[in-house]
DNA sequence: GCGATGACTGGACTCACGGTACAGTTGGAA
DNA sequence: TTCCAACTGTACCGTGAGTCCAGTCATCGC
């Protein structure tokens, strides 16, 4: 994703870590500018308003996390053929980003967006969901291929497991928010990967 | 918690059905006074500001939750004497009722006031605090009452798994928010069920 | 060299909303 | 009757979003 000038990807980058510490609502436009070294007027050249804004950010962090999935998971079924062990070491891999990102990570921005509905129009809305709608596509076509080598211990909803993985995030991000540890994300994705241990381990 | 008049209680409800439907920012006190049918002084009568109402509401809804967990798990542990059980039957329950809930469940309060961070000042955010750390405990302890009659199959962190609870709850919600499917959470709360199940399950 | 265009700046303005201040009203308990 | 809690009404302030618009400056095609 190629910004087209700099000052517009310099609003982002800095509109960002304002959201990211401090919350959407919080994180005024003045101070965006100020952080930017730009006018008001040129914020509202390269944003229409808020929204606009939103709908950005909300896009860029959407590619950058599936960029990620792709990556770690990508590099992780070449450390192991087995769909199972690699998804395993996927979640290994998610969870130790997770923990190494001190100020936490933009998984907020998606349920900031999802909390603050009206704020938003349904353009935002609706790229909130089909991310998430991607992402349910995503871990259901990797849990089928696991299931079809190892039957599940349980009977479940292929679509909710596939949903797990984006809930198990945004929950343990709203827990490391809300508690202010920095371990709670990683922690709840390590639960997540024992369940599937569990769910999907040979029977005796 | 009996409010003190009807008045602040009746504030309250209308604040509480609007900022579940469009968030707490985008309620405005304008809002609320013509829903309650009072004047402005009246409402910063009993509030001193919004983060007085703030702070009330998530009193309120934190003490409800509370509630609810323990009618749920007593009535559950009243129907069958095996910890795992009456866990598995309580959280069941709680599925259900999240189901039955057409618009939504009350825990986005705890995630929005998360997100909404600096808005807010250091007693909500403890008090949001102390809430997660309570049922952290609670659910702990469940847990090691089960563990002590079932060996875990995994080794898991026990602090993280009483966590768990809350983590796929307010995960469920988010997805449920951001998707506008009303059952997401009910089904998290399934797939958690699902674990505990194989996680507790006596060795072949 | 010239005009068009893209990327801005500056300033004046409106509006909504949160919040303050304070004087006045009302109904019921002591 | 008096006192107080629970309000109402009005006027006012600051902040921040968003609009309008005139002007500047660099660059690029012609």
């Amino acid at each position: 994703m190629a910004e087209k000038t700099h000052t517009r990807s310099k609003i982002l980058d800095i509109a960002e870590a304002s959201v990211l510490e401090k919350g959407f609502e919080a994180t005024s436009i003045e101070e965006i500018v100020a952080g930017a070294e730009i006018s008001r007027s040129g914020f509202f050249y390269h944003f229409k308003d808020k929204n606009a804004l939103a709908r950005a950010m909300l896009e860029r962090y959407i590619d950058a996390e599936n960029a990620l999935y792709d990556d770690i998971f990508s590099r992780a079924s070449e450390l192991n053929d087995d769909p199972l062990h690699s998804m395993l070491i996927g979640l290994k891999m998610l969870a130790e980003m997770l923990a190494d990102m001190p100020e936490g990570h933009p998984g907020c921005v998606i349920a900031a967006t999802a909390y603050q509905d009206r704020l938003f129009d349904k353009g935002v809305q609706d790229l909130n969901r089909q991310a998430i709608l991607g992402w349910r596509r995503r871990f259901r076509a990797m849990f089928e291929e696991i299931a079809a080598v190892y039957e599940p211990r349980d009977d479940v909803n292929m679509d909710a497991l596939g949903d797990m993985v984006s809930s198990v995030v945004e929950g343990g991000l709203v827990l490391q928010r809300a508690l202010r540890e920095h371990n709670s994300a990683s922690e709840q994705i390590m639960l997540l990967r024992s369940y599937l241990k569990l769910l999907f381990s040979p029977k005796a």
